[in-house]
DNA sequence: AAACTAACCTATTCAAGCC
DNA sequence: GGCTTGAATAGGTTAGTTT
């Protein structure tokens, strides 16, 4: 379960919608009630179909605006919902469990979850929708020191990554059971897997391609350092030259199955750790202080970034730009007058 | 393959309603 | 007035469909 199935609008559904935005591009929740129903599709359906509209109106505008730049300077008649007034839905406490439970459980519900919870709430899918948007502002997951209490401690309800506003998310955020599994110890350098816990939510997961390192935090499913990349350049091009900690198992043991470790590639690293920073542990008891170590170098990684051109600095960063015979950044590049 | 676009996301803001 | 929270916005990504 995933998205919302995809619907094609026949010309007839896209000639009333364009006459209605028209009319108000801001139609508040009774209108798109109204035209819902007039054109047979969901009100969460007309508001989407309203918001990429006006996204669009507001292209052309600009586009437009670029070519004649000087134009009568008169303002549209600007419609906005909030000028209408809105009814304020309130959830009994009937349907607030459910959402909660249900929250607990998911915080990504895929449509099908939404149209159940609306079925059994009595709400439209459309209000449940925001509902969990809303709440997943509000409730962040878990912060990273709750490490401390060990990974056991940590919620179930973690699935996802948590993707909130202020701090990164650490690794150690998303492990999310007792199989503090050798898959979430990796660092994030490592191809699909490692970290990328959010395969028990219901969405889809995205590439890994972000181009600005504002929206860094916003929509990886691998809820660390992916967002930061530059577009086509994967992490192990680029950013995670600086070695994470690794976990290091004595060697040869046979009753452990190594296969499933996350061992450790970094005598090979430009700027691997010396070996006295690099942790070592004896074993899975050790955990906790590993993801410690995890973390550490986290922070230390996200010490070097360069948030204006989303590159690490400064060894890597000149590989990576020879590979798209790109110019180093301004403040890698020695100035003439050798000043930085 | 590129363009288009519905679906979905976060961040932010406004405001209703309760205390 | 402050707080909680439903509702809306803008601006972004993802992925299915069309060209």
């Amino acid at each position: 379960e995933a998205r919302r199935r995809r619907i094609i609008l026949s010309q007839s559904q896209k000639d009333t919608l364009c006459a209605w935005f028209e009319k108000n591009p801001y139609p508040d929740i009774a209108t798109r009630g109204q035209l819902a129903k007039e054109i047979g599709i969901s009100e969460s359906q007309i508001l989407t179909w309203f918001q990429k509209h006006r996204k669009n109106q507001k292209r052309l505008e600009w586009e437009g605006s670029l070519e004649e730049c000087q134009s009568q300077g008169q303002e549209k008649p600007h419609f906005k919902a909030k000028e209408l007034g809105r009814p304020r839905t309130h959830f009994t406490k009937f349907q607030t469990d459910i959402l909660v439970e249900a929250f607990e459980k998911n915080r990504f519900p895929g449509i099908a979850t939404r149209e159940e919870l609306a079925k059994r709430t009595g709400l439209p899918e459309s209000r449940i929708h925001i509902w969990f948007q809303n709440r997943r502002s509000r409730h962040p997951d878990r912060p990273v020191n709750s490490l401390a209490e060990g990974p056991h401690s940590l919620p179930q309800s973690s699935q996802c990554p948590a993707s909130t506003s202020s701090a990164l998310p650490s690794p150690c955020e998303a492990v999310t059971s007792n199989s503090v599994s050798a898959r979430a110890l990796s660092p994030p350098d490592t191809s699909p897997g490692p970290l990328d816990l959010s395969r028990g939510c219901e969405r889809q997961q995205p590439k890994v391609t972000m181009t600005e390192s504002s929206q860094a935090v916003q929509r990886t499913d691998n809820p660390t350092l992916a967002g930061h990349l530059p577009t086509g350049v994967t992490p192990g091009e680029v950013g995670f030259h600086k070695q994470a900690p690794c976990l290091l198992l004595p060697p040869g043991d046979p009753s452990e199955n190594t296969s499933s470790l996350p061992l450790l590639p970094f005598k090979d690293s430009p700027r691997a750790l010396p070996p006295s920073e690099q942790f070592q542990a004896q074993d899975h008891r050790d955990m906790p202080l590993f993801l410690k170590c995890w973390d550490e170098w986290f922070q230390s990684m996200l010490a070097e970034w360069v948030p204006d051109r989303g590159y690490w600095s400064p060894e890597q960063t000149e590989i990576t730009l020879r590979k798209q015979q790109l110019p180093p950044p301004a403040h890698l590049s020695p100035r003439p007058d050798g000043t930085q």
